[in-house]
DNA sequence: AGAGAATTGTACCGTTCGGTATAATTAAGT
DNA sequence: ACTTAATTATACCGAACGGTACAATTCTCT
């Protein structure tokens, strides 16, 4: 016992817009009809599929998550690979996706991180955003201070700032990027982060 | 022949209320009623005032720029100081500057320019916005370029390079800052950066 | 074919947005 | 005291906000 009109749309590619949308205009900044346009279905459909506006942003921060931010963080424990190569291919791929390609400048999370300090953003939409926010200094912070290069190095020795700086340096990348800076000057800033850390 | 009923309001601390609420929200996060709440007038005064929204964000940038950006880059050309520790007094008092005060968290600037990316920004308050956001990379590129002793260590050899570092390790910690991290973790950044100087 | 379930488009809800018209105040100059 | 100029407070404008009711459409199952 079932039936009913079937869905004209792709959730999924639905999703990858919403994210898009966001990636672009923040939370409060994009408006139901910024996404609808963008995701190309209109407000019932959107509010059927998704929740609401909190709730897509729940699963567009999500989808960023588990496709543009987590995926690239495998070039920090590339086998067999010196760890200033691994840090310099994993910034590379990442100050790339925040210049170049079909999505917006910037970073998604540090877009909405930004936003949400001025108050406005409902709860579970902050808490969401806590919870990526955290993510990169968490990685890095592990990196330092179980990676065999990095204890050889000594960088677990202060493995909290140097985390921090790193985090902060991409942080900076990507109000660059999104300020529209390209690639080959934001690149730049590579070198002197390893040198920063001593590599 | 003149007259007319007195202003009950001092412009100068309304026009600092002002660049709080815009500190604090952005451009398009401000709504006339935070503003004129922080201001502690209403709508036909501010608009007799400053003209209008877009205006009073000109005002209220040039503001900031002029009182809270500008001076503290006096630390950079301090006499009989060295370079390093010029560095390291102006990265300190920028820091401080965006974790610490009454003032809100981060950087004016750079919390302004990631929205306008977004659009939606009417087209005087981008320009206005575009001209500040160059003065730091500008103030550094200068001092690579012609200060003695950055001279002296090769800085100037690749001041364009280092100056975008600088640059874009400022616009992180605003990012970090706006975020909620202390000025404790974060000032640790400040030897990071002068090692990926070469300092 | 017909009944029931689900999605669609349209039109609307109350609220807030940036901005303003109007009229009541307050002051100066004659 | 009276006119005139400027600021104040209130109330309002059309548009856009997030969200929804409703009816028309499209499907599956009997």
């Amino acid at each position: 016992m079932a039936g009913g009109r079937k869905l004209e749309f792709d959730k999924q590619k639905a999703l990858e817009a919403a994210m898009e949308v966001f990636w672009k205009k923040g939370y409060l900044g994009a408006s139901l009809s910024d996404l609808t346009e963008g995701m190309g279905i209109n407000k019932p459909s959107l509010y059927a599929t998704f929740g609401n506006k909190e709730a897509l942003f729940e699963q567009a921060t999500h989808h960023y998550m588990e496709t543009c931010s987590k995926p690239k963080s495998e070039y920090l424990f590339e086998p067999n690979t010196p760890l200033a190569q691994r840090i310099t291919n994993y910034l590379k791929v990442i100050i790339t996706g925040q210049c170049e390609g079909p999505n917006p400048k910037g970073c998604y999370i540090s877009l909405c991180v930004a936003e949400a300090a001025g108050e406005g953003m409902p709860e579970n939409a902050l808490k969401t955003l806590n919870a990526a926010a955290g993510y990169a200094s968490e990685l890095f912070l592990h990196l330092f201070e179980t990676d065999e290069e990095a204890i050889a190095l000594g960088l677990n020795q202060q493995a909290a700032a140097n985390a921090h700086f790193v985090v902060t340096l991409m942080n900076g990348t990507a109000a660059m990027a999104r300020a529209g800076t390209p690639y080959e000057e934001l690149q730049t800033v590579i070198q002197n982060a390893l040198r920063g850390l001593g590599l």
